[in-house]
DNA sequence: CTTGAGATGTTCT
DNA sequence: GAACATCTCAAGA
């Protein structure tokens, strides 16, 4: 029988990714976010995000317009926007509010649950479980995710975020913010959500 | 644990 | 040119 998971689980609705955007973003912690390829499922819990907002945040991708890099952030909501990060890495954001608007949630951070070995044959045999997964541009690295994926659906058959099962979760998980990670603008903006205590968390230690 | 430098490509001034 | 929603590695405390 098949080991229970939230890649297992069935995708949230669209309906979850119209919420406001701050809304969605707390409503991502503790919930699983799996990737399928060739090779198999990968999939961790969602630790940590931080919720960009272009009408109102100057730190946001899409702020002053549109730009062929951010044309998925205007798109519909529940699709996902890829983008590249200082040359070599990716970031996966979860797009929200509707089209027209720029609106996303950065996923920061996972701790891994499933496909653990695929993690690791993608991020390479010395990194730490802790780190698979530890900071947006290793997450996608984790999940094999690239420009290829921008724009992809999060309710689809190779990419989705689903409730987490019970017994993979840790509790009510108490989330605590703080200020965005590595921006320069609005840096008093507490959009960064994360789940208190997690040693998943990247940044500094959380208490 | 910490700090600091370098990699690397797209976007913006 | 400069900045950038970052990461890795090496060296030090």
């Amino acid at each position: 029988m098949e080991t229970t998971s939230g890649a297992s689980a069935r995708p949230l609705p669209p309906a979850f990714y119209t919420q406001p955007t701050l809304a969605v973003a707390r409503a991502l912690l503790g919930k699983t976010l799996a990737r399928r390829t060739d090779a198999g499922v990968a999939a961790g819990v969602i630790v940590e995000v931080e919720a960009y907002i272009a009408a109102v945040d100057a730190a946001a991708h899409g702020y002053g317009g549109p730009t062929p890099r951010t044309r998925s952030m205007f798109g519909p909501p529940g699709r996902a926007y890829v983008y590249r990060s200082y040359g070599m890495h990716f970031c996966l954001n979860v797009v929200t509010e509707p089209e027209g608007q720029a609106a996303a949630v950065l996923i920061r951070a996972l701790r891994p649950s499933c496909g653990l070995e695929l993690m690791r044959a993608r991020r390479g045999p010395a990194v730490a479980d802790r780190t698979l997964c530890r900071g947006p541009g290793r997450l996608c690295q984790a999940l094999a995710l690239t420009l290829s994926d921008d724009g992809a659906d999060l309710c689809g058959p190779d990419l989705w975020i689903a409730e987490t099962p019970d017994e993979e979760r840790v509790g009510d998980p108490p989330i605590a913010a703080s200020p965005r990670i590595g921006i320069s603008k609005a840096v008093d903006l507490p959009w960064r959500f994360y789940i208190s205590g997690s040693h998943y968390v990247s940044g500094r230690p959380t208490t």
